[in-house]
DNA sequence: GCCAACGTTGGC
DNA sequence: GCCAACGTTGGC
């Protein structure tokens, strides 16, 4: 069986991939859109995602990350401090959930969206179609190999 | 900074 | 259940 593979969006400002590197892992929080939250309860450890940077110069993904811990409730949710604090999500039964990622390889340069644009494989992807903002996606097997591929790694020697 | 695309909210 | 108003995302 193929392992699915994802792509989280972050915007570089705030997380990028070397801040994922530094801290070694990261809960991925604040998600607050339901196909993304049913992305993540999708995810199982060990997972490979491709990290997107979005609002960034430039935009494009700037390496692999790996699934560390499965969907738990975003501890963000009952935070009325937090941005992501959401007062309708009730304590037994979550709304929101995240995982827990951690870097595997950076990309030796950053794949843009115009690479991906012109990539074979690639052309059906969601993420290059104009409007798209879900922020936490699928990935298929032919459109990861091909991201690797582009920037001159092997998705099976990571 | 602009704005198109899209998801969510809330009145009816 | 419809849909207008609103807020957010994210490329440019």
């Amino acid at each position: 069986m193929i392992m699915p593979f994802w792509l989280l969006k972050s915007e570089p400002d705030v997380f990028g991939y070397p801040d994922l590197q530094r801290v070694g892992r990261e809960p991925w929080n604040g998600v607050r859109n339901y196909q993304a939250r049913n992305n993540l309860r999708a995810m199982r450890s060990g997972e490979l995602c491709l990290f997107y940077h979005s609002n960034a110069k430039p935009n494009g993904i700037a390496g692999v990350a790996r699934v560390s811990r499965e969907a738990h409730p975003d501890n963000l949710q009952f935070d009325p401090a937090s941005a992501y604090y959401d007062p309708r999500s009730p304590m037994d039964d979550p709304r929101w959930s995240m995982v827990e990622v951690e870097p595997v390889r950076a990309f030796p340069r950053v794949l843009t969206l115009d690479d991906l644009r012109a990539l074979p494989g690639w052309q059906d992807s969601p993420l290059i179609r104009k409007g798209t903002r879900l922020s936490v996606l699928p990935v298929s097997d032919t459109e990861f190999r091909a991201a690797l591929a582009a920037v001159g790694l092997d998705a099976d020697h990571l």
